[in-house]
DNA sequence: TGCTGATATTGACGCCAGTCGATATATACT
DNA sequence: AGTATATATCGACTGGCGTCAATATCAGCA
């Protein structure tokens, strides 16, 4: 299925919504703090921010240009490409034989909202 | 030392400032990676963050009353507290035998600007 | 002084996350 | 088909985190 100049999406399955209201307006439920927690926490990694960091400098990265600034191997850069993937924070696309990383802003002003802003 | 009224400020130690720019203008170095994952690890739960929330909400809460609404023993709150106050986030103030949290605006402000706000 | 109550600390337990080597899968090239 | 390379997955190891019971510390009060 699909042309061979195919440019699929890379799916880590659905992503959740950064949905409820910022965290200083009113107590959140159990639900949207889980939520809020799961997408922090993979954001809450020292490599995962660099390399959300690299990423969105250069707008669009191949993983296996990831590993010698990173300074880790290929399955944890894969690893750490996934968390971030479903977090929504990252979006992939495959090309070839390379996957092509570029963050996702939207959802980062979700989390900044989330956050009060 | 100190008036008997005083109000002595709960003193977990230093904290970082999230000092650096944003995530997404320029890549971050290993430090400055850490000082945000640090800081957005202690964001990355959900007991914290309704913590957080409820304390948003109401200003100012005694720790006695976080117990209930969390659902927690009393050590575990305590535990979530200093973390949260370690990360800046929160700030206690000692008044006879409660302690008084209030959440700290412009921490959270600094963190949604390094998240690129 | 001694008692009561709020908070902090300690120690232990179970669980999850970050990492790597080994291996599997998939795509391109010859 | 066969080979080479990019990425994903698996299994194992290790360290750290969330939680609680038990205990310590400290402020107020009788």
């Amino acid at each position: 299925m699909g042309s061979k100049r195919s440019v699929a999406a890379v799916d880590y399955g659905e992503i959740g919504a950064v949905c409820c209201g910022s965290l200083v307006e009113s107590p959140l439920d159990e639900a949207a703090a889980a939520e809020l927690a799961r997408v922090l926490g993979a954001l809450a990694d020292p490599v995962r921010i660099r390399l959300l960091s690299i990423v969105a400098a250069q707008g669009e990265v191949c993983s296996c240009d990831l590993e010698t600034p990173l300074a880790r191997t290929q399955p944890t850069i894969s690893h750490h490409t996934r968390i971030l993937a479903e977090a929504g924070l990252l979006e992939g696309e495959k090309r070839g034989r390379w996957v092509w990383w570029h963050v996702n802003p939207a959802r980062l002003a979700a989390i900044r909202r989330a956050l009060g802003g």
